[in-house]
DNA sequence: AATGAATGAGAGTTCATTCAT
DNA sequence: TATGAATGAACTCTCATTCAT
């Protein structure tokens, strides 16, 4: 049952953010009454930092499971922009609470230990693969991971992220899977080329 | 006054969305009484949708002030990746009242005639300027505009939009007037490798 | 201008009541702007009292009109009957006002001197033939003429009144025009059998 | 305390309408808060609803509450004149409830299945009365029952709803004993005059 | 673990009315 | 005579939260 608020919780703060989202909605969603997420989580501010948590928690599960050090530095940097692209595709709960936290200033992440430490495994592994490519010659020198991170995520979540305006302005559908694949190439693309010393890699 | 009560709710859209602003909160911003809201716009709706299309406007305007016909392809796509940056830098509701509009699933982007015309004329200047780029041998082929647009607005975008969270996980100061030039030139080198032909331009 | 004022407060008044009518509307349907009927009548509550006013000033108008003292007195009687019916049927704006203003306590008949005076005659009119037909042998004694004159228009005046619900419990058609007539003979009938003295009159 | 607010809904919606009526003022006098209203009933309107299917629901389990099979039919047709007379001189809520109800068009009513079953069994009553009395060659023939009950009831109807005005214009104390004592009288003398056939029962 | 009853705080909206022109 | 701008006062309704069971 707590794992069922829990998932609730995710959804509705994700679509409507913290003030937002309705603690009845979150019950209804979940099978329960209002007061039992009260008896779990003491107050609606709870129940979100815990959700909140919960999703960092998953993305840094997952990004401990990728596996590039056997790869060449290309291969590895291409697989990094795809996975990255590919969990927000996935996970547009994850996108929805960070958009709304980040409304706020961000404050329940800033007090979170365990959501402090989450990301510094991906950039260490940008940093390392980055490292290999410059030592093989293969990747322009100078580039700072963390700037490479932010922009790589910056390519694939504006994309999920504002894709009904830009669906509107531009009048294009982006949801369809020929769509999100098209981009999806074009910023494995774009990164790679931007990435690789001339002469090499192509 | 009308101005004055429109300023106000661009601010607190922004910051808070369309259901968690407060149209109290506007109007002392505004320096009114609530009542008048309604008397100019109806509903705290209609001044919502009033709020988006002049940020919209506003940037429509902006753009159309550019000119890069006249500037050789490699200098206009640079000249577009920083303005595109800096337009963001520098409209920070326009990041807010965005991120709030696609939460709700940007129903009324998609209603708003006006809003749905504003963007073509920069992915037009984006697609000659391509093509001009791609006619001198100097860019890449292939590439789709509104695509490399997205792309470009997503780097700077992400950054603006998620620096507290950003700031929080890697533990870095990204406000520092030093942080934001240096991550600019990160984009604009990432963007312009990533579209030159080897061996072109550098 | 003033006469098309009044003449909307009439309507809208015997609709909505006094707090429910919204001055708004009452400008709107007599072409003109709000402020012009504080110009005109002060307050809505002045333009209350007008509208009240002049629609007892209208019915005393009419009563004054019937010239009944040349008819033989059950005659008279009838047409004072059928008279009362057919005011009720064809205004009822005037039922509708009534109603608002009783529930009300009708503080504003009770302070209009014009309103007090205004149903004199009718009484009056009813005393004089009821009389008559006493003095005949016709009608029957010992009846109170104001009470006669409350039974006899409120067997009309329910009709109307209460239309909607007595066609909703009864299930039937009331507004037709057959409806309306037969109910007329009824109430004719009624009161005169309930008046004539037995083996008189008919 | 659901029917504590029930019961105080009914009084304020009588006394002032369906928008009239302040949710607040019906707390105050139910002696809760107002946010229980919206608990038990979900919105003023269904609280109207309640209220109004209340009233609907007391006046017919008086009605079939009245034994008249028994009686011979010129007595038991008093009894039914006598009987709606005083059942609205006791419930003053009923009249001015359904005087509310008239004014919007009656779309409660007519919604409501259990009201539109309300008064069947008094026309029954009246109908089968109507037909006993013929038959003893007692009353006049061809008399509509929904017409006679219509009549019998707007007599007394009438003088409870309009008695404000009544009393201005008359100016005669109509609210004491005395006076509502022998309006009675001359009511159950018209309507049991208005139906005999001449020489009979008298 | 689960629920009906109850409440304080506050939100958006409406409306009569006034003022300046 | 006519109108745009502005405001104080209320009103309905929503919501997070608590308590007793």
């Amino acid at each position: 049952m707590r794992g069922a608020i829990l998932a609730a919780a995710r959804s509705e703060f994700a679509a409507r953010g913290l003030k937002g989202a309705r603690v009845q909605a979150i019950a209804e969603r979940a099978g329960c009454n209002k007061q039992l997420l009260y008896y779990y989580f003491g107050s609606k501010d709870g129940l979100y930092r815990a959700a909140l948590e919960s999703v960092y928690a998953d993305i840094r599960a997952q990004e401990q499971g990728l596996e590039l050090g056997g790869l060449p530095p290309a291969d590895a940097m291409a697989a990094l922009v795809g996975f990255s692209f590919d969990y927000l595709a996935a996970h547009p709960e994850f996108i929805g609470l960070l958009n709304h936290e980040n409304a706020l200033g961000a404050p329940h992440v800033r007090a979170s230990r365990a959501v402090r430490e989450t990301n510094s495994p991906l950039v260490d592994l940008i940093a390392s693969t980055l490292r290999r490519g410059v030592a093989d010659g293969l990747f322009r020198s100078g580039v700072d991971p963390v700037a490479l991170y932010i922009s790589i995520a910056g390519m694939a979540y504006f994309f999920f992220s504002n894709r009904r305006t830009l669906e509107a302005v531009f009048a294009r559908d982006l949801s369809a899977s020929g769509a999100v694949a098209g981009y999806r190439r074009h910023v494995v693309a774009l990164a790679m080329a931007g990435l690789l010393r001339c002469g090499k890699g192509r």
